[in-house]
RNA sequence: AGCGGGAUAGAGGAGAGGUACCUCGGGAGGCUCAUAACCUCCAGACGCCGGUUCGAUUCCGGCUCCCGCAACCA
């Protein structure tokens, strides 16, 4: 039987365009997804999108529209953007879900039954803090002496609301018993985080909102006064998503799931959706595989700032592999990365245009003009290849999410494949013993389709394009051109 | 206050108890298959103060400076 794997990234909440942050999360998730089919395993693929909430309801009503229609615009333009990005959205074991989709509407409340009937939920007078003059929320962190700095004539009113509450607290302990498997978080540093939070002590939390103040929302069950909070709902996508509840033998034959998620969502995978899988008495995810954030010359990206690079900028001047590349090779896996468009472009020139496209070409032209026979028996299916001795460092990166390192692997392979054009010099030696040359360069096609191989899970499109190349003795165009 | 991360050549990054590596940039040379590409060589760095050690940039302690998080923002 052919081995399993689930696995997600987190839904973006739709209430604006992915930014690189997102695409980070896409890519890592599409990488590892690629690489794991590579190596033989059968693969799910979960991605979506988040679609209740204040923010989208709010949204929706300042534009006039109805939030469903203002989810579906931005839910579109997600979709859209896994083709953009090159992710394997044609296999049939990728899955794009939505909140607001029918079955994960019903599963959501199914959950919640289930966590109701484990005795966990109770409703309680939640008191919030009120600026009247804004007509908002407002939290302790920004009331400035106890008064909103907006309107500091206007006492702050405090409002009684009743919501539903998780007990969240009740799982502490068993909580800190799931870190007690080191890999459950990783990188380990992030275990240590969490493990210092829940060992601190937990709060329940609120998981609904007064349907009169925000519908948008799921309905609670049974209480036709309140919806869920968007929390509480989004979270139970990772089930949903495979079936649960109704389709039990879907559910097992996946569950559970490796999640890729950003740092900031570290409390909310690790521990609030755990305790919540518990509760509703099912086994804990799997992995929790936690990323940094993409900064902009070192520092938070923000509009404020001025410095929000536009992923579909990028792969509009420079092509989705390209983009692709840079994530999975120039940000580190599990800390903060830094993206300018200057540092882009030196790394698409010196590694794209000049390493790894400038490689090809020479190779291919060699190929061609010296009449070099296939090496046929070299050339074997990337899927049979992939287990061989040669791509053990290659395999052992991957298999432990180190992505950079798996392409640094890559990248080793360009540089010795220059220097060996250098030392062989077949382009001189075919003046005076052509077979000789012959031989260096179908070594060199050799080396060039394991590059292809192994550059597969990175970038897709650029690995079928270099295969093509070798087995047509032609390349249709040179692969990165370089930018001025 | 607390918690976490970081400080490595001009810039950006990797690294390990004992010749400190890569990319870009600077200098010199080589090659002509290639996308002014590719190869070779040169110059240039481990924040500060202690400790452990035969030996620390790497381990430990302190200091200085930066950057996150601080209950639901990838």
């Amino acid at each position: 039987m052919k081995e399993k794997l689930y696995l997600t990234t987190t839904l973006p909440y739709v209430n604006a365009d992915a930014h690189l942050g997102h695409v980070l999360e896409f890519v890592q998730a599409d990488i590892l997804v690629r690489y794991n089919r590579l190596i033989g395993k059968e693969v799910f693929f979960n991605i979506g999108t988040d679609e209740h909430g204040q923010k989208i309801w709010k949204k929706a009503l300042e534009a006039g529209r109805e939030p469903q229609e203002f989810a579906d615009f931005y839910a579109a333009r997600f979709r859209a953007l896994m083709d953009s990005l090159h992710l394997a959205t044609d296999d049939p074991n990728f899955n794009f879900i939505r909140t607001t989709d029918e079955h994960h509407i019903k599963a959501a409340q199914e959950f919640w039954r289930r966590c109701d009937t484990a005795g966990d939920i109770y409703k309680k007078a939640y008191k919030i803090k009120y600026c009247t003059g804004c007509e908002l929320e407002k939290t302790d962190s920004e009331l400035v002496g106890g008064k909103c700095p907006l309107h500091p004539n206007l006492e702050i009113e405090v409002i009684d609301e009743e919501n539903y509450f998780f007990r969240f607290s009740k799982y502490q302990t068993a909580l800190l018993e799931l870190y007690d498997n080191t890999n459950f978080v990783v990188p380990a540093g992030r275990l240590k985080e969490i493990k210092n939070f829940v060992a601190g002590g937990l709060q329940d939390f609120s998981i609904s909102r007064l349907k009169s103040k925000m519908p948008w929302g799921i309905p609670v069950p049974g209480d036709d006064d309140q919806v869920m909070y968007v929390w509480f709902d989004a979270l139970t996508n990772y089930i949903s998503a495979i079936g649960w509840p109704e389709d039990e033998k879907k559910f097992e034959k996946w569950w559970p799931v490796v999640q890729l998620a950003g740092k900031d969502n570290l409390r909310q995978q690790s521990a609030m959706w755990q305790a919540m899988l518990l509760s509703a008495g099912i086994e804990p995810s799997g992995r929790i595989i936690i990323h940094g954030f993409i900064t902009s010359d070192g520092q938070k990206m923000s509009k404020s700032l001025g410095n929000v690079v536009d992923p579909l900028a990028v792969i509009e001047d420079y092509g989705a592999e390209a983009l692709r590349y840079y994530l999975a090779r120039e940000v580190t896996p599990f800390e903060d990365g830094d993206f300018t468009l200057e540092k882009f472009k030196q790394s698409y020139n010196a590694n794209l245009a000049n390493g790894l496209g400038n490689l090809t070409s020479r190779i291919i032209k060699m190929y061609q003009s010296y009449e070099v026979e296939e090496p046929t028996a070299e050339l074997k299916p990337a899927t049979e290849m992939i287990g061989e001795e040669f791509f053990r460092e290659y395999r052992e990166n991957l298999d432990n999410y180190e992505i950079g390192k798996a392409a640094d692997f890559i990248w080793t392979q360009i540089g010795e494949a220059d220097l060996y054009i250098q030392n062989t010099k077949p382009f001189s030696l075919y003046k005076t013993a052509p077979e000789e040359a012959r031989k260096h360069v179908a070594y060199l096609i050799a080396s060039l389709w394991r590059i292809s191989v192994a550059l597969e899970p990175f970038m897709p499109e650029t690995a079928e394009k270099i295969q093509q190349a070798i087995k047509t003795k032609e390349l249709a165009a040179p692969l990165f051109l370089r930018k001025e």
